[in-house]
DNA sequence: TATGAATGAGAGTTCATTCAT
DNA sequence: AATGAATGAACTCTCATTCAT
C-alpha cells in the first residue's frame, strides 16, 4: 500500500515529467532535468520510477487517467442532452484538454504508435521495447478504448434519437470529428509556444469554432 | 559546380536518411545507421554533409522541393478546371505525397516548428539550434510558403469563378481543409507501419473519400 | 558549499592532470589518460570539470594560487631585507617552483598567450576559445598581474634603499631579470625528463647559481 | 633525382606547413590547411611528405638548415673582428632570425626536446616516435650541433684575442648568453600576434638593445 | 528515503591516411 | 601528378543507471 507521501511525491514527479517531455520529447529529456525542476536528485526519481521509460508510461497512464476522467464527467453532464450534444461537448472537452495540457497530445499519440507497433510485432523501434515492458504500459489497455467507446456510445445515441442525421458508420464519423480536432490541435501547436490568438491572420477562437461549425453540420448530414 | 557523381551519392545517402529518420525519428538515428544502411561508413557521410542536424534539413529541403515540384505540377494541370476542383485536387495531391513519403509529414511539421521557434526567439530548443543554422533550413524559407500561396490563390479562384461558395476568408478555409488532410495523416499514420487497409473496422479508402466529400461540400458550404 | 571530499576529488584530478598535460600537452593528453592515472572512469571527471579546456583552466588557475601564495610569503620573509635581496629572492623562489613543478612555466606562458589573443580579438585560435570561456579563465585575470607588481614594487625599493644602482625602469630591470630566468627555464626543461645534472658538460648547478650572479650584477649595475 | 618541378612543390608545401605549425601548433594543424592554403588537394601533399610527422620535420629541418646558413655567414663576415663581437653578431643574427620566422624557435627546441627523449628512450611521447622515425630526424642530427659548435669557437677565440675577458667555461658562457635570448625570445612571442613595440610600457627596442648590452658585459665580465 | 558520486556504453565528430581514377 | 572520396580509429562529451552512505 502507498503511503500518502509517496503518492505525493510521485505525482510532484509526474507533473514535472509531463511538463519536460512534452516541452522538448522523450529523447531529449534528462533524467537530471526531471529532477532539477523539482529540487530533486536524480537517484531519487529512481527510487520513484524505475527507468525513464517506466516515468514516461506513467505519465502517460496519468494523462489518460484524468482524460477519461473528464469524457466520463462530460458524458454524465449532457446525459439529458442529445447525442449529437453530447458529442460536439466531448469533442470541445477533448480540444480543451489538449490546449490546456501542453504535449497530452503527443503522448496519447505516441502511445497509440506504440501500441500499434507491439500488435505488429514491429521490432524497429528498439527504445520502445522498454516502454512496453512498462508496468504502466499494460495498465493503459485497459483504459484506451473508453474515449473512443464512450464517443461512439454517444454516437449512436444521437443517430437513434435523431439529433445525427449522418446516418454512416459511427466509427467512420467519429475518424471525420477526431480527424478535425486533431489537425487542429496539431497545426495550432506548431505555432503554439507564444500564446499568439492569430495564424495566417486567422483569429485562432475564430478557427476553433468553425471547426466545431463543421463538425455539427457533418453530424447533420444536411448536405447528404 | 557539384559533379553528376556527388549529386546521386548526397541522394542516396539523402534517400537513406529521409527512410530512418522518418521512421524512427531525428534523435533515435545514428549516423551511423545511415551510412550503414547504403554501405558506407560513418566518416563518409560527414565528407557529404557537414552534422547529423544539417544532413536532416537537407532531407527536409528536398522534401520541400518535391512537394513543391507536385503542387506546381498540379496546378498546372488543373488550371482548366474550376477553383474548387483545383483546391481538392492539391489536397488530394499533398494527401498523396504524405502517404507515399513516409514521415514527410513529420518532417514538414517539425520545420514549422522550427521555424517559429526562430521568429519568437524561443531557446528552449538547444538541439535544434544547430538545424537553424544549417544552411539549408535558410534555403527552405524561400520554399515554405508556396504551397499556401499556390492553394490560396486557388480558392480565390474558385470563390471568383463560383465554384467555391463559401465566402470565409480564403485563409480560413485553408486552415479547415488542411487541420482535415492533416487531421487523417496523424491519425492514420499513427497506425500505419503495416499496410492494414482498415482502422477501427473502417475501411481507410472509405474514410479518405469520406474526408474529401467533406471538404469539397465545406468550400460547397450547402448549408451556410 | 563545496564539501572537503569533493575538494579533495577535484585536487586529486588536478594533479594528475597537470602531471600529463604538462608531460605530453594539451592537445596529446585524453581525458581518460588522467582518470584512469587515479583510477576513475573518464564520465567521473566531467562530474567534477565540465569539459577539458575547463579542467585545464583549472589546473592553471591553481597553480596561479600556489604561485602567489608563494610570492607572497618570499616578499613577507624578506621585507626586513634591502630590496635588491628580495628581488633576487623573489626570481629564485620562481624558478624553484618552475622546477619542482614540471610544465607549470607552460600552463603561465600558455595562459599568457591566451589572455594576449583575447584583448587583440585574434581568432586564430580556435581550440582556445573554450578555455577563455572556463570560469577559471576570468578568476585568474585577478591574479595574474600580481607576481608582476610584486616583484615591480620590490625593484623601486631596491631603487630608493640603494640596493639596486641600476636606475633604469623597473619594467625594463623586470624583463631582463625575467627573460633570463625564463631562458634557463625553457633551455633547462627541454632537457629536464630526466634529473640529469649537467648539460652540455656544465654542471646545472653552477648554471643557475651563475644565473643569479649575473642578476644581481644586473641590478647593482656595476658597469654602468 | 629530384626534378626542378618536385623541389619547387614541396618548398611551397614547406613553406605553408611552417606557416601553419608555427601559429596553431602541430596538433592543432590539419593536413587540410596545409593543403588549402596552397590551393592543393590534401592528397598531393601525401605524394610528397608521406605523413604528418614526415613533413613536420622536413620542417624542422629547412629551418635548421637556414639557420646555419646563416650562422656561417655571420662567422664569416666577423672573421676580421675580435672573437666577442662575432659572439655579440651570432646572437643577433639567432634573435633575428627567430623574430623574422615566427615559430622557428618551436620547432627548434621541439626537435631539442625529441632529440633528448630518444637518448633517455623516454617511451612518454608515443606521437613523437613517428617524428623521430622521420629521415629527417637523422639528418638533422648532423646539423643540430653546428650553432652551438660555431658560437662556441668563437667564445674560445674571444677568449684567445682577449676580446672576452670572462674565463668561465665557454659552455657556461654559451648557456648563460642563450637564456638571455631564448627568453626574450620567449617573453617577446606571447605577445607577438600584433606588432605592438611595448611591453609593459617598455619599448621592445630598447628593452632589445639593453639585452645586448648586458650580455656584452658579462663577456666582458667587468665585475669580475 | 535521499543524494552525491561513479560508471560505461555509446553518439557525434574529426582527421590522418589510403585509394581509385 | 593530382584529386575527390572513402575509411576507421580516436577523441570529447552525454546520460541512464547504479551504488555507498
Amino acid at each position: 500500500m502507498k503511503s500518502m507521501r509517496r503518492i505525493a511525491k510521485e505525482n510532484q514527479i509526474l507533473d514535472a515529467a509531463e511538463r519536460i517531455f512534452s516541452e522538448i520529447g522523450f529523447r531529449n529529456t534528462r533524467m537530471e532535468d526531471i529532477a532539477r525542476e523539482i529540487g530533486m536528485s536524480k537517484g531519487s526519481v529512481y527510487f520513484y520510477f524505475e527507468s525513464k521509460e517506466n516515468l514516461y508510461m506513467a505519465v502517460t497512464y496519468r494523462a489518460f487517467e484524468e482524460l477519461i476522467r473528464g469524457y466520463k464527467a462530460c458524458s454524465a453532464s449532457t446525459k439529458d442532452e442529445n447525442g449529437k450534444t453530447a458529442v460536439v461537448e466531448l469533442f470541445r472537452y477533448h480540444l480543451d484538454f489538449c490546449e490546456n495540457q501542453p504535449g497530452y497530445y503527443a503522448l496519447l499519440m505516441n502511445y497509440m504508435s506504440l501500441a500499434r507497433a507491439e500488435e505488429e510485432k514491429n521490432a524497429d523501434m528498439a527504445l520502445s521495447e522498454a516502454m512496453r515492458d512498462s508496468t504502466y504500459f499494460r495498465k493503459i489497455r485497459n483504459l484506451r478504448d473508453l474515449p473512443l467507446e464512450i464517443v461512439v456510445s454517444e454516437i449512436v445515441r444521437g443517430q437513434e434519437d435523431g439529433s445525427i442525421r449522418n446516418k454512416k458508420h459511427p466509427h467512420l464519423l467519429y475518424l471525420s470529428a477526431w480527424a478535425q480536432v486533431a489537425g487542429f490541435t496539431e497545426i495550432r501547436s506548431t505555432s503554439r509556444k507564444n500564446r499568439k490568438s492569430t495564424v495566417l491572420n486567422v483569429s485562432v477562437a475564430e478557427w476553433r469554432e468553425y471547426t466545431f461549425e463543421l463538425m455539427s453540420r457533418v453530424l447533420d448530414d444536411l448536405a447528404a
